[in-house]
DNA sequence: TTGTCGGCGATTCGCCGACAA
DNA sequence: TTGTCGGCGAATCGCCGACAA
């Protein structure tokens, strides 16, 4: 390979893996799309992905004509990289010129494959998992959950196990049940693992059982850090962008990230959020997970701004259409703006209701919290990804405190700093703090409680606006006098240049909403 | 900051270093045009150090009109990445539309500033130095030169050393001169520094004394891994071009890396690299760094095919013109085109001229100022960085000292390279007749010879003036005869003992000529 | 001159209950 | 239930000449 013409990926080396075992690691906020679905793609969020800056992505002239574009998922590929444990998914994307009606919401598309095979556990480092002793706490339902059961008639209870990493690496720890009083513990072996991995406390083990064959797997999560996401590589994604817009097949690159949302969204899930009409002040909830992985819970919030950019390549993108608030600002704090099918709004009504399912303020807040917090030193972590151990001989004498500091001035004490968000070169981005409609409303299906979509539905009837397009349309600041059923007659017979319409899951779809500019006519 | 707005950049927080400590860390062989010099920006070579993928460089449409843009360079800041201790440097251009003639060189333009104040000694790290026992070999002239010295009275003499790293971190090291025979030795503290900034062995370390002040510096060169280059974000490299072909002020980010030459080239050096006729089979060298940086050596090379593409939006350009066919192709491994300007024509008649190289005309000069000053005068400076070939535990006998002056009265050119070679017992001596060295063996300065600038400088005018269309002229592919008419001509007139008889250093084998004739035996 | 090795201390590492939280 | 601590072995790390290369 010469050196004019580097085109190593910034992906490196990786190895496929098992899509159950995947999907365990990369937790279940994240929804890959099943091969042959409808998605839409969001070359912003995509830029955004691959860490262009800001005031990249909102001057470069890509020449799309579009925000999104309309694609088939023609296959799925799971990776992990060989170095990080980090896992990414590779997506192949067709375009489809073809705006028909919304494809069909499949059934259990989301699940398509056996995913209820793998029972996963997960667990944030603690300061002691990480650097002290060497060893590591088991909680109680992680070893009941996953591991073989102990012969307690032993003391004291003990065995191997052997756990592959998302690389088919094995590793071998000793688990032992002793103490008093007793606990589970993973010991020899453990600290191999944790200096291999580099990880440091906040950073998450995930254990893994396969039950159709026992077999146990161990992933990695690491915390946010500095360095940013190792996603595809920027003159990559460019490129795909350009195939993209020709309508050619294409190849994306996700690495899942907290904070960093999916740019390949299923279309009935952008369809169905774009209906609702979202307006600052709203309450909305977000699906996050619980800290072991088991379940989702929800963070609630309250939409600080819904802002659309007119102009530039993004105009008219639903993409980060909301600024939000959050109730609990440090667990989400990279999470200022969402998508509308990222959130679901919280009928007033029902949050009212002493059922409604509390919120789990105390855990979230736990590792993670004091990780980016910046001031407070409680905890000395180990943040920055420098000063974690790669070799046993570096943290000798490091027993509480695994962070060489050089002798004498160091700057390694920044630790996260929150960076202020210039907005540079961002273009005009129209913020309409008052109240915005975004298609039209629909009132239909009855409210679920489950984490699902479908509530929206109900909860939007109750909002009712003017017109607003969402797609390329210039955004009108809505008369607060005006109510009623201006939004559906607006948005469907005042524009001529319909030419495409967005495909709605069901058939429940109405003819109001618009995907097109009226200026692209193709 | 917002997920949605994420403009970290690739290279993380990084200090400001000083000038010269930093062009002593990036190598000789990386020239940083000075402020106010006039430059070429070759924006393909940007986004090739932006490792962005050949493809992607080759067919995306930039609407550059050319591939190169004339400009001057309006600030130079030098910088060091906090967690790698990567040196960069952020140059600020300024387009020029006016094209008038070459600018005059500006003398001594490239040695803007005190740079002869640092003196520096670099090491490859053996596996002793990086893995074992926590100590590091202090080669003689490094304590000689750098350290202050012991009070060899005191048994053992020893010292405790304060340096500085690149981010102005200090680092106390233990040095003792112990051991039988005796020698220099760095121990406590060593090993913390090693694992501090992951080095391993093949990685140097550079130390650094400023005469000035007598404070002392360590820096690092981490060895080429997989990894890539941490360069520029390749959104803001697009910007910059966005900006250079608008004719506004821009910023670029460059990553000095062997293989990975720069793109802002000083005009004069272009203008002269592209007036000469470059043909498949010429004979070329360039320069790289010796392994202790204290001087340059010359690796040469076979021109395998002079290409350019003649369409596209690179159309025309120089840049990566020569695609190379090196003697020691291990060394240089990544480097298989190179850009005019990069090399310099090997004149078979003076090639083999035995007055030619007079070796005793530096010996004045100190250890610094051979290195500082290498590029005065014509001698075009490459910017590639040589790095020794990677290293594994069985390399033995990797020496600092590849210079060995020939005994015979025909010193007509330098033995130079020493290839550390797999194969145990003695390293194999690559005996090129055609490397020249520049500037001193260290430490016997006045017992050493080294060969003189100016007889380089004369081969440089000898270069034959034939009309190469530089901009945006195809360019033409001549007809290299196997030989060239001039070469033969120059070998069997002046001294055919080169080819043959070139004198070896040792009673070691000789290895394969490779000067035109590599099927000739000794 | 200097890279590697075997040797031997001194120093961690890493396993263990004991405690609370 | 589980995070952290002090304690104590035991296994490294790291300093040292001794050798060659």
């Amino acid at each position: 390979m010469s050196n004019f013409s580097s085109s190593s990926s910034a992906v490196a080396t990786a190895s496929e893996v098992d899509a159950s075992i995947w999907r365990a690691v990369a937790g279940a906020c994240v929804q890959i799309p099943p091969p042959n679905s409808f998605v839409y793609y969001f070359p912003q969020g995509h830029l955004e992905h691959c860490s262009f800056s800001t005031a990249f992505i909102n001057s470069f002239n890509f020449a799309l004509g579009r925000p999104f574009i309309y694609c088939q998922v023609l296959s799925i590929r799971f990776f992990s990289n060989h170095l990080s444990d980090q896992v990414f998914v590779k997506i192949t994307l067709q375009p489809i010129n073809t705006y028909g009606p919304c494809p069909v919401s499949n059934a259990g598309g989301d699940r398509e494959n056996n995913q209820g095979d793998v029972v996963l556990f997960s667990k944030i480092l603690t300061p002691s998992d990480a650097n002290n002793g060497g060893g590591f706490s088991v909680p109680r339902s992680c070893a009941d959950m996953i591991f073989p059961p102990l012969d307690f008639a032993a003391d004291p209870p003990v065995q191997n196990l052997t756990l592959k990493d998302t690389n088919n690496n094995a590793w071998e720890f000793r688990h032992i049940y002793r103490g008093t009083p007793r606990r589970h513990l993973l010991t020899t072996g453990w600290s191999k693992f944790v200096n291999a991995k580099r990880l440091v406390a906040g950073d998450s083990a995930v254990f893994m059982r396969k039950q159709s064959t026992d077999e146990l797997y161990i992933g990695v999560r690491r915390a946010q850090r500095f360095g940013g996401i190792e996603g595809q590589n920027g003159g990559e994604a460019l490129r795909a962008i350009e195939n993209a817009v020709k309508g050619m097949a294409f190849e994306v690159l996700y690495c899942p990230t907290f904070g960093s949302p999916d740019f390949v969204v299923k279309a009935e899930k952008v369809c169905e959020a774009t209906r609702t009409n979202w307006t600052a002040g709203m309450r909305v909830k977000m699906a996050v997970e619980a800290d072991d992985s088991s379940r989702l819970t929800w963070s609630s919030g309250t939409i600080a701004a819904v802002s659309c950019p007119n102009t530039g390549p993004w105009c008219g993108s639903p993409w980060g259409l909301l600024q939000m608030t959050w109730d609990e600002p440090e667990s989400m704090r990279n999470v200022n703006r969402v998508s509308p099918w990222q959130v679901e709004y919280l009928d007033p009504t029902l949050m009212l209701n002493p059922n409604f399912p509390p919120l789990k303020k105390l855990k979230l807040l736990s590792y993670s919290d004091m990780l980016l917090s910046a001031g407070e030193g409680e905890i000395p972590f180990p943040t920055a990804e420098f000063n974690s151990p790669l070799f046993n001989a570096s943290i000798q004498g490091a027993r509480l405190d695994p962070v060489y500091i050089p002798t004498t001035t160091t700057t390694n004490s920044q630790v996260s700093k929150e960076i202020p968000d210039k907005n540079e070169g961002e273009p005009e981005r129209e913020t309409v703090s008052t109240v915005l409609s975004i298609g039209s409303s629909y009132s239909d299906k009855d409210n679920v409680s489950p984490p699902s979509q479908s509530s929206v539905a109900s909860a939007t009837k109750l909002v009712r606006e003017n017109s607003f397009q969402l797609f390329g349309q210039i955004i009108q600041m809505p008369q607060p006098g005006e109510d009623g059923a201006c939004c559906s007659n607006a948005v469907s017979e005042e524009n001529p240049v319909i030419d495409h319409q967005l495909p709605s899951p069901s058939a429940r779809v109405q003819q109001q909403q618009r995907f097109r500019r009226p200026s692209d006519k193709s």
